[in-house]
Formats: C-alpha cells, sequence, structure tokens
DNA sequence: ATCATTAATGAATATCTATTCATCATGGGA
DNA sequence: TCCCATGATGAATAGATATTCATTAATGAT
C-alpha cells in the first residue's frame, strides 16, 4: 500500500500547521485533502507517529508532533547545526546538505535523533550530508520538516 | 476546602514520579494516600494543571507535567540559572534563594515562566529571591519543583 | 440574618480513543 | 502454484476522558 504513506505524511502536515483536537476533526480535514479513513485507522497512525496531546489555551487539548521537545540537548544542538548550514539541493528524489566543514555529522545526528517519518535516513561525510526521503515526500515536505527540527533555518533556505 | 490544593500537589508528584497511563490508575494511586475522589474531578484537574499526554514506548501514553518543555530558551536559561545558584533555606513558610550577584532577577523569571502550582509567586533583588509557596507546599515540594525547573539544581541542593 | 453568587464535587452521561475481531491483499517460502 | 505469515483496514465495541446536571458549602452584599 502506498496510501497509507501519503496519510502519515499528511497527518503530520495537518498537525504541525493547525491546532487539532480530536480524531474526528482530524478525520475531516484528512477527507478533505480525498483522504477517507476511519476513526480506528487514526487512532493507530496516531500512536505510531508518537504524536503527543498538549494542553492548550484556546483549544483545551491539541495534537503534536513529537519531534522537538524531549530530546536533551536538542536545543543547543540546534543553534550549532543551524549554524554549520550551508545549503540544500534535491537531485534524484535525494536530498543534499552542504555544511560547514566537520558540521556534516552532527547535523546529521540531530536530524537521526529526532526520526523524523519523512526522512528514512542519512549519510553524512565531513561537509555534505545525503538525505534519503521517505516514498511520495516532496522536496517541500523534506523543508518543512528541516525546520521543524532546526527551527533557525527557516531564514536560511529558500 | 483546603483538600483541592492537598490533591492537586499529590497529582504533580505522582505524575512527575512515575509513568501513569489512566485517569482511573491515577485516581488508585491517589486512593493510596488517602484522598478519595472521582474520574470526573481528576479529569478536571488534569485540565487545569495543564498535564500533558505524551507518547512512551512501554505504557503507549502516560501523563507529563506541562513545567519544563515548551518554553523557547528554557534549556539555556535554564544552565545559566543553575550557574548562578548559591543556596536555598526556609523561613516562616517562605524560601530565600541566595544567589551570585546579578543573577536573581533572571532565575525568579525562569521560575515564573514555568508558573509551577507549588510557588505562588516570586520576589528577586539582585541576589536573593523570596519564594512564596502555595499553603499546604513543604519545603521540600518547593526544592523538587524547582529541580524540575532546573534539573543541575539536583547536585547543589541537599 | 437572608439571599445571591461562586467554587468544588459526584453521578450520570456524552464524547472521544483504543482494541478486538474479521477480512482482504501482499509477499515469501515450499 | 499453493499456503502461510504479515500488514492494513473497517465495523463494532470496550475503555478512557470530558461534560452536564444537581447538590452542597463557602463567601459577600444588602
Amino acid at each position: 500500500m502506498g496510501n497509507r504513506t501519503e496519510r502519515l505524511l499528511a497527518i503530520r502536515n495537518i498537525i504541525s500547521s493547525q491546532k487539532v483536537s480530536s480524531q474526528e476533526e482530524l478525520l475531516d480535514l484528512l477527507e478533505k485533502k480525498g483522504l477517507n479513513y476511519t476513526q480506528a485507522t487514526l487512532s493507530r497512525d496516531l500512536k505510531f507517529l508518537k504524536v503527543n496531546k498538549i494542553s492548550d489555551m484556546e483549544k483545551g487539548y491539541i495534537y503534536e508532533l513529537p519531534d522537538q521537545h524531549h530530546i536533551p540537548g536538542h536545543e543547543l544542538a540546534e543553534s550549532y547545526a543551524a549554524q554549520g548550514f550551508v545549503s540544500i539541493q534535491f537531485a534524484n528524489k535525494l536530498g543534499i546538505i552542504k555544511t560547514l566543514p566537520g558540521y556534516a555529522p552532527s547535523i546529521a545526528s540531530l536530524i537521526d535523533k529526532v526520526n523524523p517519518f519523512e526522512i528514512v535516513g542519512t549519510l553524512a561525510g565531513d561537509d555534505t550530508i545525503l538525505i534519503v526521503p521517505h516514498d511520495n515526500v516532496t522536496e517541500k515536505d523534506i523543508i518543512n520538516t528541516l525546520i521543524i527540527i532546526i527551527p533557525e533555518l527557516k531564514d536560511k533556505i529558500k
């Protein structure tokens, strides 16, 4: 099946861009994207994606991607990584990040630690990182994911 | 009256020290402390305390206090604060933190940002912080709370 | 003191989420 | 090719959580 992947990506996409507070609500949003599933499937997906439900002033509780938080030292690693980042380009479905000399391994390991669903794996040299995206993931998806992991990149990319 | 506070503190205490994955489970744990309430009350308490439910490898989902995470720059502020901390002592139900000169305001503001239920408010001079605990909060509770906010203090206190 | 207002709570219930059970499709072995 | 194991899914249901409604206790105003 290739549709499951599409659905999981859509879920991550929706949750990272808006406040969703129930599976029913998310179900509707998916439907608007032409993805029709049941609540049972969604429940499994959210567990698979390790989506958290956090307190929100406005909506009571909302879903949140697991990425950023809960990783000790992430913030410091983040600014370090942002500093070393030079550029990203794509070829043959692969992403290539160029970094300052020596920065590649630490940036790659940061990505690996977060382990976002959109990225199957990374391979780091000294100043180059190869990003292997999940099937059906677009360049835009990868860039969004990187920005979720390292917000400071927002300015440096695009 | 007065018991609600005790219950809220107990909840925070339990959740910060062990993995709890349902209100029923938490209800039992409270009962063991002599606190008998219903699930409805607990649901309200958890919302009030802004307790999150996060993905956990072992137990599926568990409750988590809102403190540490979700506050931008918290980690960096944390190590800075730990560095400036000198000591804490108590008198007349109040806590007095001594800091290196100039550190008091930033440490106090860190506490204020987290806004833990155990602490009603803080008052910072240059090298001294006054901690005003919530009614019925023990010295031990305050210390635990501070350690939750600034884990590095674990070694410096006690 | 009397009355109105508000907060805390439980019981019952509604809403939301996870799981069970059954089905179907797929991809290896033998 | 023929099973058998595995994974994805929906329908139904079990389980968990939030809310509604009613009650009581506390607080304040007149």
